[in-house]
DNA sequence: CCCGGATCTGACAACGTTGTCCAGGCTCTA
DNA sequence: TAGAGCCTGGACAACGTTGTCAGATCCGGG
C-alpha cells in the first residue's frame, strides 16, 4: 500500500513515442484515420531490404524459392521495422478468416468457463482463433453479436441461444458459415446442436428423490420458452407420472430467476398446504438459492440440483446433483463445427450428451414430513 | 431423448446448398479459395439494384444523399441476397477494427467470468467487438495469442500477464495499439497496469488473523515469480513483522498449485513440529483445498483466503476473505483502454485497488493448540 | 559458345470496401 | 430564361496482401 514502484522510472521501453504524442494533437485522427499508427508494409520492408514485394510475402509466409541470404536480408529489415502483417488484408485475399465465434450467454456463469475454454483448445488445434462475446440472455444482442461476427467473416459459429428464432442466420447458413448450438436446440431453422440430456437427467434425478421416498416433490425452474427448462420440467413431469405422483401446481415454479423471488418460490412450497419434502432445483442459481433457504429450515428437505456447482461436496449435507460436462458439451460442438469446414459433415443432427447423477448426500435424505 | 427433430423435414433453411456440397467434391477448395462461399458483393448488390457501387455503401452505412426510392430499391437488393459488408475489406480500407482483444490466463477461473464481462461491457458501450483467448498460463502461447490479435489489427489489447517479459510487445506499442495490463504488471516495459492492492490485502488478511490471537500463521501460495504472489507474501511478512511475531520457513509453502501438493503442504504446517493455528491461503484455488483439509481436522483451524469464493457464506464456518472486485478491475482497465485510444490518456500508470476484507467467521476462530 | 532447364525474383491484378472528386440534373432567383 | 447553387449518383484509386505469370540469373552439357 504503501511502497509503489514509481511509473517514472528510466526503465526501457515506453520512450516518448511519436506517434503516441502526436495522436492527441490531431483529434481527427481519433476518428477516420489514424492508419494503425502507420505500421509498416511489406511495402516497406521491401524498399529497405533491396527486394520485391513478393519475396517479403513469400518470407513471412515460409513459402519455398528464397535464398537463405535474400531471407536473411529480409528478416532483418522485419526486424528492424517491427513488421508485423496485417491479418485484415491476408483475409481479403484469401477469402479464409481462420477464426471461429463464440456467442454465450453470460461469461460470468460457471457453465460456461469450461464450455469456452473447451471450444478454444479445439479451435487451437485447427490453427484457428476464437472471438466470443456473450448475449446476456438478450435475443437481440444475441443476433447483432452473430451477425458481427458473420459480418467479420468468421469461417464458423458456436451459438448458446439466448432467442427462439434464429431465421436471420439463413444468408449467413447459405453462404456457407458452419454452426453449430450448444446446450439449446436452434430456433426455426435446421441446423447442428449438441446439448445435454436435460430431459433424462431431470427425469433421473426426481426418480432418485422418489426412491428415497419422497412423494412430494417440488420443481423451481426457469421460463418455459427456454428449451432446456422445458425438457427439464417435462423430466420432472414424467418421473412423477411414472411413480402414480399427481403434482399439484404449488410444488412447481416456473419462469423466476431472481433470487428474491426464487427465496420466495421456495419459501412458499415449503410451508404451503401441502408441503414438499424435497425439492428438485432446475439450474445452478436456483440450486444456490435453494440451499441457502434449506439452511434456515429447521425440518430437513432433501434437495437435487441440475447442473454442479463449486464446493458442493463441502456443504452440508453434500449437494447431489444432476451434472453436465460442460467441457464434453464445447469439445464435441467445436468439433462438429470443423467436420462442418471440412466437408465431413453435411447432415445436420442433434446431439444429446448424457448427464451423470452425483449423490452427495442432500438427495439422499428421507422425507420430513 | 426419444423425440428428435426430424432432419431433413421441408421447412425453410439449409436446404440443399450447391457450394456446401460442392466444397467437399474439390479438396482443393477447403485449403486456399473457398470465397467465403460466394457472397454476394456491394457490386452484386448494385447491379440488381441498378444503382452504382458507392450508392449501395451510402445505403449500408447509412450516409446521407440518397433518395428514399434509390434507397429502397437498394436495400431490395440486399434483401434477396443476403448480402453483408465485408468487415475484413472496411478494416482495411479504414485502419481501424473498432475491436479490442484480451487475454487472460484461464477462461475457467471464476475471477475471470465478470472481469471479462466487465471489460465485455466497456467495449461494447464503446462500439467495439471483443476478442479474447485463454493462455493457460503459458507465457509462450500468452505471446503467440497477444500478437495474433495485433496481426488482426486490433484497437487495443487487455493482457493479463502469464510471463513477465513484454518486450515482444514493443514494436506493438510503438505502432499504437493501446494496451492495459491486468491483475499483474506487465515484464520489463513501461504499460498501464490495473492491479489490486495484493500487498495491502493480504497484509489486512493476516493481521487479522493475529489480532484475533493467532502467532503460529501459515501461507500457502503460488510461485514468487508471479507478481501476486510475491505481493501476497510481502503482506504476509509485513504484517507479521509488524507483530513482532519471526517467521518460520515450515509456516510457507510457495510455488505449488497442484491440489495434491497443496494438501501435503497443508498437512505439513498442520503437524510440524510447530504447528500453526490458522492459515492465509494466497488464492482461490488454494482457499479451496485448504477448506478441504481444514474440515478433516478434529482441531479448529482458522483461515483467510486471498479472493472471494462462491459459496462462501454457506459453508460451517464461513470463510473469510479479502476479496477482490474483479468487476471493477475489468471497468477500469477498459476504460484506460479507451481512454488510451482517445488520446486523453498519455502516461502508462499503475492503479491499484483496493481489496475488501469479508469475516464471515473461518477467520474469526481463536487459536487452538 | 549456346541452349535447356532449374531456380530465384518481381510486376501486376485482384480481393471488397470507402474517400475523393466530378458530372449531370434539379430548383430557385434575378 | 440564364446562371448559381444544391442534391444525387457514379468512376476511380487506394488500403495491404497473395496468386499468377513472366523475366532474370545461373548451371552444366552438347
Amino acid at each position: 500500500m504503501d511502497r509503489r514502484i514509481p511509473v517514472d522510472d528510466d526503465r526501457t521501453g515506453h520512450r516518448i513515442v511519436p506517434e503516441a504524442i502526436r495522436r492527441s494533437d490531431r483529434p481527427a485522427d481519433r476518428l477516420a484515420g489514424a492508419r494503425y499508427g502507420n505500421r509498416p508494409t511489406m511495402k516497406d520492408v521491401a524498399a529497405r531490404a533491396g527486394v520485391g514485394l513478393k519475396t517479403v510475402s513469400r518470407v513471412v509466409n515460409g513459402e519455398p524459392g528464397v535464398t537463405p541470404e535474400t531471407e536473411h536480408r529480409v528478416q532483418e529489415a522485419i526486424d528492424a521495422l517491427g513488421f508485423r502483417r496485417n491479418d485484415s488484408a491476408r483475409v481479403l485475399r484469401k477469402g479464409r478468416t481462420a477464426s471461429v465465434g463464440l456467442v454465450l450467454e453470460d461469461l460470468a456463469d460457471p457453465f460456461y468457463g469450461p464450455l469456452s475454454r473447451a471450444v478454444e483448445e479445439v479451435a487451437r488445434a485447427h490453427g484457428a482463433l476464437l472471438i466470443n462475446g456473450s448475449s446476456a440472455e438478450d435475443p437481440d444482442r444475441e443476433q447483432e453479436l452473430a451477425l458481427a461476427l458473420c459480418a467479420r467473416r468468421v469461417d464458423g459459429l458456436v451459438i448458446i441461444p439466448a432467442g427462439d428464432d434464429h431465421r436471420y442466420l439463413e444468408p449467413e447458413l447459405k453462404a456457407g458459415v458452419a454452426t453449430v448450438f450448444v446446450d439449446r436446440p436452434a430456433g426455426k431453422i435446421d441446423a447442428d446442436c449438441v446439448l445435454s440430456d436435460n430431459y433424462g437427467g431431470a427425469r433421473d434425478g426426481v426418480a432418485h428423490l422418489i426412491a428415497h421416498g419422497h412423494r412430494r416433490i417440488g420443481f423451481i425452474g426457469d421460463m418455459p420458452r427456454i428449451h432446456t427448462s422445458a425438457e427439464r420440467l417435462r423430466g420432472y413431469r414424467t418421473a412423477m407420472e411414472d411413480a402414480g405422483i399427481p403434482v399439484e401446481d404449488s410444488w412447481m415454479s416456473l419462469g423466476v430467476t431472481d433470487p428474491e423471488r426464487v427465496r420466495d418460490a421456495a419459501e412458499g412450497m415449503l410451508t404451503g398446504p401441502s408441503p414438499v419434502t424435497a425439492i428438485f432445483a432446475g439450474n445452478n442459481r436456483v440450486t444456490v438459492t435453494v440451499i441457502r433457504v434449506l439452511a434456515e429450515q429447521t425440518r430437513r428437505v432433501a434437495l437435487v440440483g441440475f447442473d454442479d456447482i463449486e464446493l458442493a461436496d463441502l456443504l452440508e449435507p453434500g449437494v447431489t446433483v444432476v451434472a453436465q460436462d460442460a467441457a464434453a458439451i464445447g469439445r464435441n460442438a467445436a468439433e462438429r463445427l470443423f467436420r462442418q469446414l471440412d466437408g465431413t459433415l453435411v447432415t445436420p443432427e442433434r446431439i444429446e450428451l448424457p448427464t451423470r447423477l452425483i449423490t452427495r448426500g442432500s438427495g439422499e435424505l428421507p422425507p420430513a414430513d
